[in-house]
Formats: structure tokens, C-alpha cells, sequence
DNA sequence: GCTTATTTTGACCATATGGTAAAACCCACG
DNA sequence: CGTGGGTTTTACCATATGGTCAAAATAAGC
């Protein structure tokens, strides 16, 4: 039985889990083409047959990481809920991104890199999923601004807006630091004052 | 001679041209190490080794581009003067660095793959040549909010943020023209909000 | 403890890729 | 028109890389 079927074993579980979290280091730092499995087999601490014992190729891995990853980062924009307050949903919102964007860099880089690249492995769920539910959120958004509960932008230029300022800090990360001069943290400053400037 | 020294002949100038422009696309489509010398050169219509008759390497041609650039890359914010009037000109650098987005996406790309990668190339241009302006626009910003001309902010992120708008319609076009369903060209609506919410 | 299913390894393979060398070609200039 | 420098091609090479296979090793179940 091939172990993609359904991870039962403990050493499957085990190992899965290590491949998994060794290839989001890898292809987050390397983009796709730029890993090789020899290098995530070797970070995970397996051979590299080995590896390929529990996922048939190179793309697989990839595919494995974006799927479970997608989820996990649409859920803050998920959450925005259109009973609650406009001004505090949205602020919210760039606080939780913001956060991903701190305690994830590796999951936002690996994003980058696939989008950066014309998304050939997850274009489909650019225009599908996510499209939705941006589209979704939007009329939220619109909604509100007809209330006048909140100014007149366009929704998803401010959502936009709000991906590029906060998923900034991960993806540019180096350079971040290397005009700050250091490795300093300091996500949340810039967060405080963009909350001032909405 | 090596033609490398200094670019005589018309075919020379006419191949390193095509060389760099084929070398453009590529790489900021698949990244330094996913774009082979093979694409590159097809792209160029040349072959391979007359390819690296004009460059000893496939890292001297990315060298070339990222130096190239690096000028052209910073000229934006050079051009922001401390005499001018502070709202005007940190305006009309946003709409310059927009500009460089929808004209120069490719530009935009190389550089966010290599930042996002690490900068392993150009990591010392960053904490040089970058940061230095960076911080004598910075300490112009900061002059301007001592003489309460502008609202108080972190000018280093307020830098940051100004980076992360513009070039995001640039670096993520794919996924912008994925959720909003078409390839309509569109950062001049977001400019103009933008521009607002400042 | 023994048998069976799972896991790991070592030896491979085919292809892709960066790069080289030398011969062939072309083109301006005398 | 022919000769020499610049240019292009053909044929390679060494290595890296994704992936396979069968045998060895290990763990699980009885």
C-alpha cells in the first residue's frame, strides 16, 4: 500500500512531517526549480530514495505543501465578519495578516515565489478559491461603504493593499533588515502606524 | 579581445542587448536558478555557446542586469528633494515607482526574486548603496515631521510601505489580474485611492 | 521467535544543464 | 579578392538532478 493512501504508521506521520517542514525551508528559500530533492531529503534527514518513498515526485511535495497551506492563509480574511464593526474588522485583519506574516515568513515566501512566477502549479485556485472569496469579502466591503460606515475606496484595491504592506515584511525580509541595519523586529511599529493612517 | 571589455562592434551591441533583454524575461519569470542559459539564449535567437561568447557565465549576464538596474531602480527615490513641498513630493514618488510597476514589471520581478531568495547576489548593494539613501531620505522625512510639514510617521516604513504598494501590482500582477478576472490594467485606480489615503 | 509488512539503502539510469574547444564561417578593410 | 579579426557552429564533457529498482534492514503482529 502506497503510503499516500492515508498516513497510518507513526514513522509515516513522523516522516511525512519532516519532509514537509524540511521542503517549505527549501523551496521557500530556492523557489521550485531551485530546490533539489537531494537538498530536502537531506534537511528532513532521509536519503533521498527514501524521500521519494513517501512522495512520488519533486512537484508532489510542492503540491502537498501549497494545498494544505491555502487554508491556513485565507482564514484571516475568512474571518472578517460583515455584522461586526467595519473600521475594527478591517484593522483586524491586518493585524492577523500581519502576525501570519511574522510567525510564518517561510509559508508567505513560499507563495511569493509560486505567484512571482506566473503561479503555474496554483493558478487555478487564484482565479477560483481565492477569487471567490475576495469577491465575497468585497461586496462586504462595498456594502459598508454604501452604509457610510467607512470611506470610499475601491474593495479590492484594499485588499490588495492590505496583502502588499503586510506580507512585505516576510517576503522582503532581507532587505528589510538590511536597510534597518540589523536583525531587528519590528513589524508591529510600522502595524501601529498604519492602523493611525486608515 | 574578449568583447566583454569594451562593447565595440555593432554586432556586439546589438547580441548583449538581445542577450540582457531575453535574459530579462527569463529570469524574472523562472528565477536565477530555474532559467537556463539554453532558454535564454533561444530567446536572444542565438545559440548557447555563442551566447557565452559575450558572457563567461550565466551568473556574469544576472550580475550585469542587477547592476544595470540598480541605477535605474533608485532613481525614484534620489529624485525626492527636501526643498520641494513634502506632501507633493512623496506623492509624485508613488506615482513614479507605480510607473516603473506597470512599465518595468520584469525589472520589478528580477528584484523580488532575488530578494525574496535571500539577495545572494546583491545582498552587500542592499546594506550599501540602498541603505544609505534610504536613510539620508529618511532623515529628510523625519526633517519634515520636525517642522510638523507632514503627519508623524516611521519614515523608514513609511519607505517600506511605499515599496511594498507600487511594486506589488508588478510582482504579483498574476494574482491581481486573477481575482479581479481579467487582464485590465488597473494601478492608476488604486494610485488615485492611495494617493487619498495619505 | 517467527513471519509478514513496512521502511531504508545502494546502485543505477536518463536527461538536463553549465560550460569548453576547435573548426568553420563571415565580413570589413586594405 | 584575399586576409585577418571577429563571430558562429558542431561536437563535446563533467556534473547535477529527478527518479527507479531490487535487495537489505527494520518494525509489527501473532
Amino acid at each position: 500500500m502506497q503510503p499516500q493512501a492515508r498516513a497510518a504508521t507513526r514513522i509515516q506521520r513522523k516522516n511525512t512531517a519532516a519532509i514537509l517542514d524540511a521542503a517549505l525551508d527549501v523551496f521557500s528559500t530556492h523557489g521550485f526549480r531551485g530546490a533539489t530533492v537531494d537538498q530536502i531529503a537531506q534537511a528532513a534527514g532521509l536519503s533521498k530514495p527514501n524521500l521519494l518513498y513517501y512522495f512520488p515526485s519533486k512537484e508532489a511535495i510542492h503540491t502537498a505543501l501549497l494545498d494544505g497551506l491555502m487554508e491556513t492563509w485565507l482564514d484571516p480574511l475568512r474571518a472578517v465578519d460583515e455584522a461586526g464593526d467595519p473600521l475594527a474588522e478591517i484593522l483586524d485583519y491586518v493585524r492577523r495578516k500581519l502576525e501570519m506574516s511574522r510567525d510564518f515568513p517561510r509559508e508567505s515566501r513560499l507563495f511569493a515565489n509560486e505567484i512571482i512566477q506566473g503561479a503555474p502549479r496554483i493558478g487555478p485556485a487564484l482565479s477560483g478559491e481565492l477569487k471567490e472569496l475576495v469577491d465575497e469579502k468585497a461586496e462586504v466591503i462595498r456594502h459598508w461603504i454604501a452604509d457610510g460606515k467607512i470611506a470610499e475606496v475601491n474593495p479590492h484595491h484594499l485588499i490588495f493593499s492590505i496583502w502588499a504592506l503586510t506580507q512585505h515584511y516576510a517576503d522582503f525580509d532581507v532587505q528589510v533588515h538590511a536597510v534597518l541595519g540589523g536583525p531587528e523586529v519590528d513589524p508591529f511599529p510600522e502595524a501601529q502606524r498604519y492602523l493611525e493612517t486608515l
